[in-house]
RNA sequence: GCCGGCGUGGCGGAACUGGCAGACGCACAGGACUUAAAAUCCUGCGGGACUAAUCUCCCGUACCGGUUCGAUUCCGGUCGCCGGCACCA
């Protein structure tokens, strides 16, 4: 009889085992072929490790740990994505520098993974925070500046009113900061921005060329927002100055029967001393301006805005007259900030004609009143009353409207994305400074690339402050500096960069983590880019995601990397939710912490357990019953020991059985079908208790095969029946196609498309006499007459009979 | 409102390209072992009708309809849930 499984004694052994000889240590050999498996990276975050970190964790080094068997190189890395807002306010409340918070946290989170037997190589760690590291975020930000990609603003951003920090759009949900749920209100400041939107068609066009699971394609394009359409010249009557607009609907021109600015919109300003109700629209103003965007549209449904009485707009296709409002519903932040509104066929304007009686004009017929209701289809639908575009489609219209307006010169073609420049200014302390002197004479003048990094200044109280200035700024022995180019005096940029910054880019340093003269060697980049799968979370999509890609493809343009998608491939997991279905937070009471799970069952139960949940992609709630179905299962694999032979073979009645496992669970594998793979070994180790015996053979590949999920108790099977060298060293198991067909196969009798019995066949039986035997089987139910037989090979006979 | 995804036993979930629905696991029930319990092992386990039991038959993959010899799978419609976007002209 073997020993007890004692999991703690074995997992402790292995782990040390494989520290001890750099097992998983990523080869410099660039002559075999390579692998690149990409989990994102933890915020190191005072809460340690949560049960939902593993799974995609595991996933990941299961694929990594079976490239390996499979002869890659493979590099699969682990690092800290450790700027952020957490650490620093826990740094605050507990005046502890957050750098210290940040190594106790990588400590504490390194431990546990290492719990966790993950194949990582530890010697490429990566911290975001280290200032070798972020002296290439820097440099990278130098090199945008340089290209004229990073540029200041004054605007309004997003102002977190917790946070005391500007967001991205990205970072606003719902109205409120994704991260506290504090309000956010509007707040102009000047602040570094990047030109994202220069990417925005090459961010959508190589979307085609990449394999990422379609609902991430969708959510960027729907993100990015492309729309095409043409911006048109209105004149405004009896002035110079012509107004502006963007439409995707400029075939309805002649339908235009008022226009609207946004609020905000600056010729209101220009001409406030000829507006009659100047006083109704500065009131408008004001009350728009307090609203947030998300007020705004939250409140949609109610259309509001104020003529502007004492200019009007002239419709250049008919010449006709035509008032102009201002309303919120036009935003400033889109198009030109003012549109030409064709009620009968737009439904906002359409809401606004009607509650201020305006007329409406059809010109898209289209079977519909549309005094009574709006008419948007542009698929179907003729223009009329649209004289020289009359009798054609929507779509015909639309061209000939394009040329007609260019050659005219009042209009052209135009392509507008919702996609937005990125903020990236952050009042705060724990982050990167960015590399910017301010300069009285020569202006914002990047710091020279030899003085990088540019080290976060040791400060005193890193408190953000109520008037939105970064606490470096009250550094002044640090601000004061000198001017990189006139020598003179100048003060450094205070803002540091968001969280983005560092894991925009943080992939191409695991290739060479130490280099010194760059941010990787060309021939690091070159074998090793892109990466051949990144796995992580749905909340990225529009943000990390898209950020990486950008600066990706910037660097790409820069000749720094050798490829335009840095990675090839992209899937996401599911969440793992409490048990009681809902999503595990301390207020909920449901957090389940890793450690106990690996103290109490193991760490390869919790491994098999989180592959075993259910579909890798979908959310699933955790069971500790689940996870005991998965102790028993790796103890059935251990008590395996009792009934082993010595045969180094298949058993004849299992070799179908067990070629047809090796593909199943190959397969499985690759396919994030992690469930149906462990079912399938399940099944398999069913078999060999059913018969009471399992060969030497057999046992050898399930414990192959079972490695990349349970890499401690496999190998220490493997060695406790001593099978030569390691197990995680060992080749992956081969099947052969031929093998995986049963000889003979039970298939169905149908009669009408009804299973009414089963039959024994061979697989190479011919049609006739399968049909024949199953005829017999079904004899006394065929009364009437046979209209049609039907033979599937190695499936079903279906006798169709009246 | 728009865009994606999903809907299968008591539960988590399987099902290749349209071919025996419910693999595998959990829970539950009965049995074996035990002084007993736990653990372990064996058996059963969608619903219903008939039966002493087996057999057999009917219903069943959200709902309604269609295509097909045959539909969880394909098509049309309805309902519900989840995620994303949302006055983007």
């Amino acid at each position: 009889m073997a020993e007890i499984y004692n999991h703690r004694e074995v997992e402790t052994k292995w782990q040390k085992v494989w520290d001890d000889e750099k097992a998983f240590k990523t080869s410099d050999d660039y002559s075999k072929p390579k692998y690149y498996a990409l989990v994102e990276f933890p915020y190191p975050s005072g809460q340690g490790l949560h049960v939902g970190h593993p799974r995609p964790y595991t996933a990941l080094d299961i694929v990594a740990r079976k490239r390996r068997m499979q002869g890659y190189n493979v590099l699969y890395p682990m690092g800290w994505d450790a700027f952020g807002l957490p650490t620093e306010n826990y740094a605050i409340q507990n005046h502890i520098h957050p750098k210290i918070v940040t190594e106790n946290n990588v400590v504490r989170f390194k431990n546990q993974l290492h719990s966790l037997g993950y194949s990582f190589d530890w010697d490429r760690e990566i911290n975001t925070t280290d200032p070798d590291y972020y002296k290439w975020t820097q440099w990278i930000f130098l090199k945008l500046f340089k290209a004229g990609l990073a540029y200041k603003s004054e605007m309004p951003i997003n102002w977190c009113t917790s946070c005391k920090v500007g967001l991205a759009n990205e970072e606003v949900v719902n109205g409120v900061c994704e991260r506290c749920g504090s309000e956010v209100v509007r707040k102009v400041k000047s602040q570094w921005m990047l030109k994202i939107t220069e990417y925005a068609d090459k961010l959508i066009q190589g979307l085609d060329t990449v394999d990422y699971v379609e609902r991430v394609k969708v959510s960027q394009k729907n993100w990015i927002g492309k729309s095409t359409g043409a911006e048109v010249d209105f004149s405004i009557k009896g002035k110079e100055d012509k107004l502006r607009i963007y439409t995707t609907r400029c075939d309805t021109l002649f339908g235009a029967t008022y226009m609207v600015l946004s609020p905000e919109h600056p010729l209101i300003d220009k001409y406030k001393d000829e507006l009659k109700n100047w006083e109704e629209i500065s009131a408008y103003r004001e009350q728009a301006a307090k609203k947030s965007d998300f007020e705004r549209a939250e409140l949609a449904k109610d259309k509001t805005g104020v003529r502007i009485d004492g200019l009007s707009a002239v419709n250049p296709v008919n010449e006709k007259e035509i008032p102009i409002f201002i309303s919120d519903y036009v935003l400033m932040s889109y198009g030109t900030g003012a549109i030409m509104a064709v009620p009968a066929h737009d439904e906002r304007d359409w809401d606004f004609a009607k509650k201020f009686n305006l007329p409406i004009i059809e010109v898209v017929a289209g079977g519909k009143n549309v005094q009574e209701e709006v008419y948007t289809d542009v698929a179907e639908g003729t223009i009329v009353n649209s004289g020289f575009i009359d009798g054609l489609s929507v779509k015909e219209a639309q061209a000939r409207m394009i040329a007609f307006l260019e050659e005219k010169g009042i209009g052209c073609a135009k392509t507008n994305f919702k996609l937005r420049d990125w903020v990236f200014s952050r009042q705060r302390y724990w982050g990167e400074p960015i590399p910017i002197v301010y300069c009285e004479k020569c202006g914002y003048v990047p710091v020279n690339e030899s003085e990088l990094p540019l080290d976060l200044p040791e400060v005193e109280s890193y408190m953000p402050t109520d008037n939105g200035e970064s606490p470096l700024a009250l550094m002044t022995d640090w601000v004061n500096t000198t001017c990189p180019c006139c020598k003179g005096p100048a003060k450094r940029e205070t803002d540091t960069m968001p969280q983005w910054a560092g894991s925009s880019w943080y992939f191409l340093r695991y290739t060479d983590p130490t280099n010194t003269e760059a941010l990787a060697s060309k021939e690091a980049l070159d074998y090793w880019m892109p990466v051949d799968w990144y796995n992580g979370g749905m909340e990225h999509t529009t943000l990390h995601l898209l950020y990486s890609r950008f600066w990706h493809k910037f660097l790409y343009d820069q000749k720094v990397v050798p490829c335009p998608e840095p990675y090839l491939k992209r899937t996401s997991h599911g969440m793992i939710l409490g048990s009681n279905g809902e999503k595990m937070s301390k207020s909920r009471g449901n957090v389940v912490n890793p450690d106990d799970i690996v103290r109490e069952y193991g760490a390869d139960t919790l491994r098999t357990y989180e592959m075993f949940i259910g579909a890798f992609e979908l959310s699933a709630s955790w069971s500790e019953d689940g996870v005991k179905g998965c102790r028993r299962f790796l103890e059935r694999v251990w008590k395996l020991q009792d009934i082993l032979t010595e045969d180094m073979n298949y058993s004849t009645d299992l070799e179908v059985k067990m070629h047809q496992t090796i593909k199943k669970v190959s397969n499985d594998f690759e396919s994030l079908k992690y469930n149906t793979a462990i079912a399938a070994m399940m099944a398999l180790i069913n078999e060999f208790y059913r018969k009471n015996a399992v060969t030497k053979g057999e046992f050898k590949t399930l414990l192959t095969m079972l490695n990349p999920v349970a890499p401690h108790i496999t190998e220490e099977l493997w060695q406790s029946v001593g099978f030569e060298g390691r197990l995680y060293e060992t080749a992956w198991p081969e099947y052969e196609e031929a093998k995986t067909v049963e000889a003979t196969v039970e298939i169905a009798v149908q009669i009408n498309g009804k299973t009414r019995a089963t039959l024994m066949i061979g697989k190479e039986d011919p049609k006739d006499e399968v049909i024949a035997k199953a005829k017999e089987v079904v004899a006394d139910k065929l009364t009437g007459t046979i209209v049609k037989e039907i033979y599937v090979p190695g499936r079903i006979v279906n006798i169709v009979h009246k």
